[in-house]
DNA sequence: TATTTATGATAGCAATACTATCTATACAGG
DNA sequence: CCTGTATAGATAGTATTGCTATCATAAATA
């Protein structure tokens, strides 16, 4: 059975839907693979219709910017993202499992779901934690946010909050350990790659290791005295 | 008494010392206010240029471009901020006193020192809130990090990693708590700002909140048990 | 006085970030 | 079958960015 998971996107994102056609699909998986490989400050819209052998002209008919691609981007991951949790935390009861098993997935190397062929989850992931924080750390944050660009971010810390608040009701910070959770999963990673002395991870390199500073972190702080 | 600080700066990140001549002082303090108003994206050495009534080449006899500058302003930060630190917990013995103190300095809003006129500390400090991830999330990282250019960023992290084991020897994760302190106390600082909802300050938008938030965190965390 | 050094002035060039127009094609509805 | 409409390819053009190079001038220094 081949389940084909969809996720609704902001329509300001983009204008054109690049699900709508095999263009679209081709900007989106190779926008994934150029910003993985050169980084996005490197990454023109000319250099992605090289790639794909289409016309620059040819991607602004899809999407304004780059900027407006990189929050479609990271929008689809945060949805795809809150989609992985509520499947793999169905059915769970105790909310503490629940959110270790949260922060296991935010910690987590993603597999390339081969089903899904519109991008590579695995280095979408990679991309988030690299570039992901360019997506708000711009003037136009505040624009951005009236047209809820950050939506999809927002609504999934609101359930990691939730979920804390479930395990701790008297715990003052629920949204403020959601965001530092979910921000600390990547940059821990990413210094425990990139500028290893920063962590304690830098001879192991491995997200277990991040994985277990979290739990260590979150459950200190929730736990009931 | 007119003390002046001088921080020691990384040669590789400039090709003529800035602090060596009144241009090189113009550059500094311009580049941050253009920074602070317009953000890194929109900053440009024309536009500086412009700004301080000199020409673009003349910029460039300073910065390779515009990168290395705002390397230079987080080294030139980082570098501040150790010595405040160094400055404000003097005398202290007690290590849980001294963390929390350089907790409410890292959260805290910075006054301008007014006696250094080099740049403007306050708004240098917005800008390491909302820029200052940019100088090591690009792909040139390791290459950066070669030439040290984090390295003031690393130091502060070690020394207060080190003031973390002086408070529990046995807390498995100093580094990594050390750097989440630090990143939180901005991340947490633009969230409240821009994207409260990402947050528990949102009614209050008080840089005290967020410090009552790292303290919980982070003592619940090293507490002994 | 000669010479190095810093700055200013100007030019130029390749790449980036778009916008516009025109054509070919497909396909959908009448 | 014809005809609109939507999609994409082809090409051009423009302002800005991100540099590099050259030459002249003024100030500092040897």
């Amino acid at each position: 059975m081949k389940l084909q998971l969809h996720i609704r996107m902001n329509e300001a994102l983009f204008l054109r839907n690049p699900e709508g056609s095999e263009l679209g699909k081709k900007i989106i998986r190779h926008s994934v693979e150029l910003i993985y490989k050169n980084g996005f400050e490197a990454f023109t819209f000319k250099k992605l219709a090289e790639d794909i052998k289409t016309t620059e002209a040819g991607i602004y008919r899809y999407f304004e910017n780059k900027h407006k691609l990189l929050v479609y981007l990271t929008c689809w991951y945060w949805g795809w993202l809150e989609f992985q949790i509520s499947f793999h935390t169905n059915n769970i009861k105790d909310p503490t499992v629940k959110l270790k098993r949260i922060i296991k997935l935010l910690a987590s190397a993603v597999a390339d779901d081969e089903q899904t062929n519109y991008l590579n989850e695995s280095l979408l992931h990679q991309i988030i934690i690299s570039e992901g924080s360019k997506a708000y750390l711009t003037k136009q944050v505040g624009e951005d946010n009236k047209q809820e660009f950050f939506k999809p971010y927002k609504d999934l810390c609101g359930i990691i909050g939730n979920i804390v608040r479930e395990c701790n009701p008297k715990y003052k910070y629920p949204k403020s350990l959601a965001s530092t959770i979910i921000e600390m999963a990547h940059f821990q990673n990413f210094f425990m790659n990139n500028l290893p002395s920063l962590t304690d991870f830098g001879n192991v390199k491995q997200e277990s290791a991040i994985i277990s500073f979290l739990d260590h972190l979150v459950f200190s702080s929730i736990k009931k005295v």
